[in-house]
DNA sequence: AACCGTTACGGTCCCCGTAACCATT
DNA sequence: AATGGTTACGGGGACCGTAACGGTT
């Protein structure tokens, strides 16, 4: 009855935070299988339902929640020794600074390669610079940044660094309600239309005007903004038509704002995400990545129409 | 690193807490080898001297000490997570009354049947009465206790209740200092002697005469006091010789007594020391019995001289 | 139709116990 | 001489991954 084990309420709180048994299987670096029947035998065990299965997903019961509470104690006691252990070989915390296009923010990838992160290294201490693909590299090559997520890589035959796409991400069009485009995205319906595209990234707007151009339609840039969220707001605004990564939609755009979500498949854009280090890698930097390259959320979801 | 498990705190804990591999291996109801194996993995993962080996001891280092101190804060709320999902089910707490001899409390019979019945069953609400084996047998029977440690049990054929004997113990002397017997008590030094004995039990004090009687010394029995913590207090003042379970005198006796604790082989005299329970065995009452099986301190070994 | 949760099956790794060896008291 | 810690060896069990099935969206 009390031989309970850490493993099992990393399981219990992988599931009930991710709120699927398919998505804690990635974050936990498992397979699902073991999941469900960890699971199962745990709730068998103490003899109380902790999830209730909804459809295909499991959600905390109120048992389940205030159990939860007593194992996130157990949990954060057990990380606490785990860091006194590395104080106490006088090991300095362990630091790891990290720059990243603001893309990488909304799609989660920074969050799940710094969990991944903080999971292998409790006490880890982070610190997060935004800014643009070059100058990202920029501080990279200066020593100043340990990991970058960025959009344009340097050359894959550049000695000092290391790439590694981890996001191909269809774009998403946000289009004004109201707006001629809203119902039906064309080439038609999008010729002379306003855009508002990122700011500085010239060589990716003219792969834009290039893209536009092959599918049929000549886009307006009318504004430029650096800020991903900004140009979401300028399209909520009825200013023009923006787009974004697919799997940056539901951290974007919230289902109140005044604007329509379209996949448009006929259009091949992709856009990208690269994480690039050093030649010599940390193994701090290591768990970042495998946590950035296991996908949160499958890729080829479609956004919400 | 981070991949501890609760299992290997225990480990930790018993080994530090017993000081021993062999006692932590009896408490943990493993054998010595996994455990001596567990504990070396151990600290070569972490990379900190946990133990220091002092000869066929282990003595926590300062980091181990300091190591503990977190170990145990895990513990501990893993216990009180083991303990609200018991309050959950809607349990009442697991409550056991105990009822004793005082032999057992000094032997340490009670404390290891108590530790290992609050193992099995964090949280546990337990009552100590302590008592003779005749009024413990009766409170037995009337419910009123779980489970006695006395030393004349019921007859086995008793249909109602179950006896096992868990403490065979010869008997050790305790001879008030500069007393005739004291440097070698023989029959003919402890002959016409005064003796302090237990009260009340008439059987034992004449199995008592008939075992000196046969060994060839005739005891002048002037005392008797029903608290074994008195006798040993006469004694000390020099009223008498008294004696002891031979593994009651690390706990009865400190070294600056004005006394001489003696083994007597050639006397066949043995403390014997039974649990008796009801038919019926709770859960606890089988785990405290099984605490108490496993003999913390081989009985073989002599006491000091 | 795709995805997810569950179950069955086979393999692997960790852990444990027995036994032998060596050190300590 | 006996007790205790350590190591070698063999067995058992727990966990995991792959694959197949059924329900959900």
């Amino acid at each position: 009855m009390s031989d309970v084990e850490l493993r099992e309420l990393r399981y219990l709180l992988a599931v009930a935070e991710e709120g699927t048994l398919a998505q804690a299987a990635v974050r936990l670096q498992v397979s699902a299988s073991p999941l469900s029947r960890q699971i199962r035998a745990i709730e068998a065990r103490i003899g109380l339902p902790v999830f209730a299965r909804r459809g295909r997903r499991l959600v905390l019961t109120e048992t389940g929640a205030r159990l939860l509470d007593r194992a996130r104690e157990v949990l954060a006691a057990a990380d606490q020794l785990a860091e006194h252990v590395r104080a106490e070989r006088g090991e300095p915390p362990t630091r790891l600074a990290v720059g990243c296009v603001d893309a990488a923010v909304h799609t989660g990838l920074l969050a799940a390669g710094l969990r991944s992160a903080e999971q292998a290294h409790p006490g880890l201490r982070t610190t997060v610079t935004l800014g643009h693909s070059p100058e990202l590299i920029d501080r990279l090559r200066a020593g100043e940044l340990d990991l970058a997520l960025v959009h344009t890589p340097p050359p894959a035959a550049d000695p000092a660094l290391i790439r590694t796409l981890v996001l191909q991400d269809p774009v998403a069009l946000v289009v004004p309600t109201g707006h001629p485009a809203a119902h039906a995205p064309r080439p038609d319906t999008l010729d002379g239309q306003a855009w508002i595209v990122d700011q500085r990234a010239t060589a990716s707007i003219e792969r834009f005007r290039a893209t536009a151009r092959d599918a049929g339609f000549t886009p307006d840039i009318r504004y430029q903004a650096a800020d991903l969220a900004v140009r979401v707001s300028l399209a909520a605004a009825g200013l023009g038509i923006t787009m974004l990564p697919a799997r940056a939609v539901p951290a974007l755009v919230p289902p109140a704002l005044p604007v329509t979500v379209a996949s448009v498949p006929w259009l091949p854009l992709r856009i990208q995400v690269y994480t690039v280090t050093t030649r010599r890698v940390r193994r701090v930097v290591a768990a970042f990545t495998t946590g950035v390259k296991t996908p949160r959320v499958p890729s080829h979801k479609p956004p919400r129409c």
